[in-house]
RNA sequence: UCCUGAGUAGCUCAGCCGGUUAGAGCAUCUGACUGUUAAUCAGAGGGUCGCUGGUUCGAGCCCAGCCUCAGGAGCCA
C-alpha cells in the first residue's frame, strides 16, 4: 500500500521510478498534459505528466484549475526544463470537482484588493501560502524564544471588565437584548442584568494582567487577541490583531530594550532560516511591485537584504528630546515641509518624523525613549526632572521602517505614591484598579515590559505593504466577512 | 473621523467635447497542436457602466446624495 508523499519531500527526492501518490490543488494543466499540481507544503508545484492518449477525455476535462486531485505515478527525471522531478501518472483521480466559470482564481495575476475580497480562496495563492508560512514561523519563533529564556505564557482574559486601560475605543461585550434594554432609575442601561453583572468589554491590552503574574514568576509574556474599536482605516490598523507582550520583574528599561531588540533580531533569523523559499518568493514579488513605482520611492534594499541589515545593525537608541533636536535642524523643518514643524519640546511625534528619523536619517531601526510624561500613559515610571524642570517617563518605542511603531513599552512606575499621584491627574479610578495597585502595595518591585504588534511583524517580515493581507481573516471598520 | 483618488465583462483596464449597436488584454468555452513552464494558434460566448435622484432631445461621461474600495492623516501595536 503506497502512502502518500508530500511535495515538499518529492521535490527533494532522488528516488526515482518509485511508485509515489501525490494529493493537491491543480494550479495549472497546460498542454492537455502537464498538471501542476500543490499540496501547500511547498511553495512550489510538483508537475504531474498525463498520457493524454491514453487518458479519458471526460477525465482530463476535469482537471481544472482549483480542482482537487489525487494522483498515483513514477517519480521520475524531468524532461523539461522548468524542473528536477516529476511524475509519469498512471492513475488520475478528481477528489473534488473546480468548475472553472466559476472559481474565482485563475492562472494570471490577481490584486491583492481583489484577493482580499476573496479571503477564504485566498490561501491557494503563492502569495499568501508565503506570507501565512511566513507568520506561522514567526509565532512558533516567538514562543520558542520565550520559553529558552525560562519566560511563562501566560492567558490574560479577552473579556475584561477594566475599561481604563486608556489604549482605545473597547468593543462592548454583552447578552442585553437590544430591543428591550433594562434601564436603572436614572434612564441609562442596567448592566447588574448584563450577563456579567457589569459592562464588560473585550480587551485592549493584557498588560496590566501581566504585570501581576510577572510579579509572581518574574518573567511572563502573552501572546493573544486584541480588540480596539477606533475607526481607523490604514494599512496599519485593525480591529482585531494580535500582540505579544512581556513583563519582567527586576528589568529596567534598558533590559527592556535589550530584550526587546534580542527577540526582534531571534524571530528575524528564524524566518531567514526556516522560511528561505518564502521569502525568496516574497522578496521578488516586492521587487516586481515596487517596478511600479518612480525610482526614488523605491528601497534601497531588497527583503533578504534588509531583514539581514536588521541582524546586523544595533537599533539606533535616543530620547526623545535628542530626537527633537535632529528633528529641529531637520533640512524637512527648516524648508517647512513637515505638515506638523516641530518647534517646541513637548508634543507628540507625527509618523512624518518618525519615517524621516528611521527611514531618512538614520536609515535603521530606532529606539525612542524618555517621551514626555503628558503624552504617555499613567503606568510609565516617572523620570527626574531635567535642569529645564521637564517631566519625562521611561517610555521606549521601537520605529521600524516602513511600519512606524512595532513594539511601544516601558519600565513601569513600581511606587505607590507617585503611581496613585499620577492616576488622579489624569482621572483614573484607583478604586477600578485597586487589584492593579495591590502589586505596588505588597512587595512591589522595578518590573518593566513591552507590547509587540505581530501582524506588524509579520508585515516588516514579508515586506507585504497592507496590514489585511498579512491576517488570514482581517477585522477593519465595516467589514468583518468569513 | 478627515483629505485625496477610484468604482465599466470573471480579473486588470481603455472609453475623446455628452451623440447611434460599450472596447482591449488576460481568464472561460469550442477546435487545432502535443515536452509545456502565466504553453501556443484559430474562433465563440460574456455588460443593471456601484446605487438613488437630477440636468438634457440624448448620460458610462455633467450635477447632488449615498455605498464600497484604495492611499494618506489622526489614534495606536
Amino acid at each position: 500500500m503506497v502512502k502518500r508523499t508530500r511535495i515538499k519531500d518529492l521535490l527533494q527526492s532522488a528516488d526515482f521510478d518509485k511508485t509515489v501518490i501525490v494529493k493537491g490543488w491543480v494550479k495549472t494543466f497546460r498542454n492537455n498534459q502537464f498538471i501542476a499540481i500543490n499540496d501547500g507544503s511547498s511553495i512550489h508545484n510538483i508537475q504531474a505528466v498525463v498520457d493524454f492518449n491514453a487518458t479519458e477525455e471526460s477525465l482530463l476535462k476535469r482537471v481544472t484549475t482549483g480542482a482537487a486531485v489525487a494522483i498515483k505515478g513514477r517519480l521520475v527525471e524531468s524532461m523539461g526544463k522548468g524542473q528536477r522531478v516529476e511524475i509519469k501518472v498512471d492513475q488520475l483521480e478528481i477528489l473534488g470537482d473546480s468548475d472553472a466559470e466559476k472559481f474565482p482564481l485563475q492562472p494570471k495575476k490577481h490584486s491583492l484588493e481583489f484577493l482580499r475580497e476573496i479571503a477564504h480562496l485566498r490561501f491557494r495563492t503563492n502569495t499568501f501560502n508565503a506570507v501565512f508560512k511566513v507568520r506561522h514561523a514567526l509565532a512558533y519563533a516567538i514562543h520558542q524564544f520565550f520559553n529558552d529564556r525560562g519566560f511563562v505564557y501566560l492567558h490574560t482574559p479577552i473579556i475584561t471588565a477594566s475599561d481604563a486601560e486608556g489604549a482605545g475605543e473597547m468593543f462592548r461585550v454583552s447578552t442585553i437584548d437590544f430591543d428591550h434594554i433594562p434601564r436603572n432609575a436614572d434612564g441609562g442601561v442596567n448592566y447588574k442584568e448584563d450577563f456579567f453583572g457589569k459592562a464588560t468589554n473585550l480587551t485592549v491590552s493584557g498588560q496590566l494582567e501581566g504585570e501581576l503574574a510577572a510579579m509572581a514568576f518574574g518573567d511572563v509574556y502573552t501572546f493573544g487577541p486584541t480588540f480596539r474599536a477606533e475607526n481607523s482605516n490604514t494599512t496599519r490598523h485593525l480591529a482585531e490583531f494580535w500582540m505579544i507582550e512581556p513583563e519582567m520583574a527586576f528589568y529596567d528599561l534598558e533590559d527592556n530594550m535589550d530584550l526587546a531588540e534580542e527577540l526582534l533580531r531571534y524571530v528575524i533569523r528564524y524566518a531567514i532560516q526556516n522560511c528561505p523559499d518564502e521569502l525568496e518568493f516574497l522578496k521578488d514579488r516586492l521587487l516586481e511591485e515596487e517596478k511600479q513605482k518612480p525610482q526614488s520611492e523605491r528601497a534601497e534594499l531588497d527583503l533578504l537584504a534588509k531583514l539581514n541589515f536588521c541582524l546586523e545593525n544595533d537599533f539606533e537608541r535616543l530620547t526623545y528630546t535628542e530626537a527633537i533636536s535632529i528633528l529641529k535642524n531637520s533640512k524637512p523643518n527648516q524648508k517647512k515641509q513637515f505638515k506638523y514643524l516641530i518647534d517646541d519640546w513637548g508634543a507628540d511625534l507625527q509618523s512624518e518624523h518618525e519615517r524621516y528619523l528611521v527611514e531618512k536619517h538614520f536609515k535603521k531601526p530606532v529606539i525612542l525613549t524618555n517621551y514626555p510624561a503628558d503624552i504617555k500613559a499613567f503606568y510609565m515610571r516617572q523620570n527626574e526632572p531635567d535642569e529645564l524642570g521637564r517631566k519625562t517617563v521611561r517610555a521606549m518605542d521601537i520605529l521600524f521602517p516602513g511600519i512606524g511603531e512595532i513594539i511601544g513599552g516601558s519600565q513601569r512606575e513600581e511606587r505607590l505614591g507617585l503611581l496613585e499621584q499620577r492616576m488622579d491627574d489624569m482621572d483614573i479610578s484607583k478604586e477600578e484598579l485597586s487589584w492593579y495597585l495591590d502589586t505596588r502595595r505588597f512587595g512591589s518591585a522595578p518590573h518593566a515590559g513591552f507590547g509587540l504588534g505581530f501582524e506588524r511583524l509579520v508585515l516588516f517580515v514579508t515586506g507585504m505593504t497592507n496590514i489585511r493581507d498579512v491576517i488570514p481573516f482581517p477585522r477593519t471598520p465595516k467589514n468583518a466577512e468569513f
